[in-house]
DNA sequence: CATCCTTTCCATACGCTGTATGGTTATGTA
DNA sequence: TACATAACCATACAGCGTATGGAAAGGATG
C-alpha cells in the first residue's frame, strides 16, 4: 500500500535507536505528573517521542504494560532511611511508613493507578516493606503478628493515600463543607456527629493531611505494642505492662473468623 | 434526515415510560455486578433497558453521573447494625467496622470504582459513620481523638477493601508466590523478611482476608484504647492503665508536622 | 377543537481511544 | 551475498462518550 519513494518507515540508522522501554516509561511519567493520567494515551506518548504510536508495541505489549512500568518506577524510587538502631523500633516503623507514604505521594496523578493495580503491585510491596518487618521484628513480635501488623499498616497507608491524591490542596477545605453538610442533616439523625463538629468548630476541623497521618502512626504504634506487650515483657524490653487487657478488658466479645 | 415513514422515535405512550434515574441506576447496577465495570457502557446499558443510548442522556448527564450513582445506591444500602448498650464500646467499634467493609464488599466490582473517587464520596462518608463516633464517645475520647480515630479506621478499611477486591477469591493464594518471590531474593536483601517467611511456612502464611480484618480491628481498638488512657482514667472507666507510655516509652522524638 | 411547549426518545455523526495487520528498511549473522 | 530479524510506519477497525438535531406524544392554553 506504501508508495515507493516514500522517506518514512524502517530501521533506523545504526545508534540512533530513538526508542527504548526506559525512553518511553520516562516520557510517560512525564506526561502523567505534569497533564494528569488521563493525558497519556499512546498517540500522545508517541508523539512526544516523535514516532509512530504502533513502534511503541515493539517495546511494550500495551498499554496497561505501560501503566505497570510506571508503577514499578515508582517504587523503584521508594528509599527508607538507614534503619539507625538508636531509635526505637516504633519510631523505625513510622519512618518506614513515612518514606513509603512519601514514594506513592511523589507523583500523585500515578498513585491512584498504582494503588488500583494492587493485585500486580502487591507482589512488588511484598518485598519492598523489609524495613516495617525489621522494625517490627526489632520489637519482639512473633512472625504471625508482624506480617498482621504490616499488613494493617500498609492497607491504612494506601487507604490515607486514596484520600490524600484525590484532593488537590495539601490542607483540605473539609471544614466549611462538612459544617454546611452537617447542618442539613435531619434532627437528631447523628447526634455524636454534630456534637462532636460543633465542639471542634471550623478551626479544630481544619484537616491537614501530615498531621492526620502522624495522629495514625500514633494509634498504630501504641495498637502494636499493646497486642505485643506479653512477648515483650517476656524479653525484658517492656516493663510496664497491661494494655493488652485494657484494650480488651471489656470486650470479651472479639470474634475473629 | 430521518424518513417519515419510520415507526422509531417520538415519545412514548402514557403510562409507558421506560426510563427514569432508577430504572437506569439499577441496570446498571445488574451489568457492573455480572459482567464487571468494564462492560457498563452507554451503548450497552442502553441496549439491555431496550433504548437508544441517547436516550439516557435526559435522566443523567454523562457517564460519570452513572457511577456516582451507584456509588450512591451503595452507601444507601449500608446498614449499621442497633449500637447495643450492652456490648463493649471497642466490639462497636468494630461492628460499625464490619458493617462498612461488608456494605462495600457487596458489590466488588464496584468498590474500586467507588473508592477511587473518593473526593466525591468522602461527602457521603462524613454523614454515613455516625455509629463510629457514637462508639468512640462511649469510649470517652475527646473530640479531636474521635475525629482522627475515625479517619485512620475509615482509611484503613478503604486500603483493606483495595486489596480484598482486588483478588477474586476470598483466601487469596499468596503463599506459593510469595514463597517464590523471596527465594529470587538476592542474598541477604530482605533477612527479616525471609526469616519471618520461612518461619510461617506455606501454610502459615495462607492469607484469610476475614481474619486479617480482625486482626487490623483489634489493633485499632487498643491503639485507640491506649491513646484515651488518660481521658478514660479520669472517667473512672478503666482502672488498669499506662499503654500510653508503652507506646511511646522509647519514642521521644515524635514529630507530628 | 386547534395550537404551542415540553418531554422523551431516536438517528446520525464526530473525534477519540487501543491496537491488529502488514508493509518497508537497516542491521547483525552466516 | 543472502537472509532472518528488529525497528519503524501507514492504514484501518471496532468501540467509546456524547454533541446535535429531528420526530412524536402529552399537557396546557386559546
Amino acid at each position: 500500500m506504501v508508495k515507493a519513494g516514500k522517506r518514512s518507515g524502517g530501521r533506523p540508522r545504526a545508534g540512533e535507536e530513538r526508542l527504548s522501554r526506559e525512553a518511553i516509561l520516562t516520557a510517560a511519567l512525564r506526561i502523567v505528573d505534569d497533564e494528569g493520567i488521563d493525558a497519556l494515551t499512546m498517540r500522545r506518548l508517541a508523539g512526544t517521542l516523535g514516532v509512530n504510536p504502533m513502534s511503541l508495541y515493539h517495546h511494550l505489549p500495551n498499554k496497561a504494560a505501560v501503566l505497570a512500568g510506571l508503577a514499578e518506577l515508582v517504587f523503584a524510587s521508594l528509599e527508607f532511611p538507614d534503619p539507625g538502631d538508636a531509635v526505637s523500633w516504633q519510631e523505625q516503623l513510622k519512618d518506614a511508613a513515612r518514606a513509603y507514604r512519601n514514594a506513592l505521594r511523589a507523583h500523585p496523578n500515578l498513585a491512584l493507578q498504582i494503588l488500583s493495580d494492587t493485585s500486580a503491585v502487591s507482589a512488588v510491596v511484598v518485598v519492598t516493606v523489609e524495613p516495617f518487618y525489621r522494625a517490627l521484628d526489632r520489637g519482639g513480635l512473633p512472625a504471625r503478628q508482624i506480617v498482621e501488623a504490616v499488613n494493617t499498616l500498609v492497607d491504612f497507608i494506601h487507604g490515607f493515600l486514596l484520600g490524600e491524591v484525590a484532593v488537590r490542596a495539601e490542607t483540605f477545605d473539609l471544614a466549611p463543607d462538612l459544617l454546611s453538610r452537617v447542618a442539613e442533616l435531619p434532627e437528631g439523625k447523628a447526634p455524636t456527629l454534630v456534637r462532636v463538629v460543633s465542639e471542634l468548630g471550623a478551626d479544630g476541623l481544619a484537616y491537614d493531611f501530615d498531621s492526620g497521618f502522624e495522629s495514625a502512626l500514633a494509634i498504630f504504634t501504641a495498637g502494636i505494642a499493646a497486642g505485643t506487650t506479653n512477648a515483650v515483657r517476656s524479653t525484658g524490653t517492656v516493663s510496664a505492662a497491661t494494655s493488652v487487657d485494657i484494650a480488651n478488658q471489656t470486650d470479651p466479645s472479639a470474634n475473629p473468623a
